[in-house]
DNA sequence: CTAATATATTGACAACGATCGATATATGGT
DNA sequence: ACCATATATCGATCGTTGTCAATATATTAG
C-alpha cells in the first residue's frame, strides 16, 4: 500500500529545475540527448546523470540508436506518477477515530 | 507558462520519505502536531520543519486553536499539484519540428 | 504572575545531490 | 586499425537539506 520511500524516489525526480526544463522539451515530442545537451545549460556528465534519474524513475524511456540516445516521456509512467499522487493528496471518505490529541 | 524554480519547489514537498508518512496520517483527516510527532519517528523540531515545507507549499494547511496547531491535506493545493503533474508528464499534441539531432 | 505544555526558531552537523573535469566505453566512418 | 563523435562513469567539490539539541515564543492553567 504505502511504499514512502519509492515515492519519495519518484517525486525527487520532479522536485530538480533541470529535470523539468527536460521535461519541458520532452513534452514536444522524443528528442536526442545532444540536442537535450544544448538546450540545457549543463554539461554533458550533468545531464547523463539527470537522464539516469528520469530513466530509472520510470517517467521516462531511452531509445538507443546507433551512437545516439532518444529520450522521450513514458505516458504509462506518467499517469503512474500521477495516480500516485491523487492518492497521496486525496482525504480518506471516513476520517480515523480515536486520533485526535489532548483537549 | 513554466516556472520550474516553483514547480521544483511544489515536488520537493513530496520528494521526502518523512513527509509522505505524514501524509498517509493526514489522509485520514485533520491532525494535531503532536499526534503525528507521536507517529512519526522523528523529533519535535524536524516535525516543524517538514510542515513548514508543507504549508509552504500550498498542500497541506495549518489551523491553530489554542496551544495546538491541526494539519490537513489541502484539497485545493493537492488538486492543483496533480495537475502541475499532469502538465508536465503530458506530451503535446503537435511535436517539435526541426529538433531533431544530427543524423 | 508563574509554571507547564505546544510549537517554532536557531545553530551545528552529517548525508545527499548537482555539478564539473577527466576518463572510459560504444558506435560509425574512413 | 584508427579517428571522431556520442554517451556513460568516476572522483572531487560545493551547496542543499534532514536531523537534533538548545532555546525562544505562545498559550493555557493555577
Amino acid at each position: 500500500m504505502d511504499d514512502c520511500v519509492h515515492d519519495a524516489r519518484l517525486f525527487k525526480a520532479f522536485s530538480d529545475e533541470t529535470r523539468l526544463r527536460i521535461f519541458g522539451l520532452l513534452r514536444g515530442g522524443e528528442k536526442c540527448a545532444c540536442v537535450l545537451l544544448e538546450k540545457v545549460n549543463v554539461g554533458q556528465p550533468t545531464l547523463s546523470h539527470h537522464m539516469k534519474i528520469l530513466v530509472d524513475s520510470g517517467v521516462v524511456t531511452a531509445r538507443k540508436a546507433g551512437k545516439w540516445t532518444y529520450y522521450s516521456i513514458s505516458p504509462i509512467g506518467g499517469a503512474e506518477a500521477v495516480r500516485t499522487l491523487e492518492r497521496i493528496t486525496t482525504v480518506n471518505q471516513e476520517p480515523d477515530t480515536d486520533m485526535r490529541c489532548c483537549e
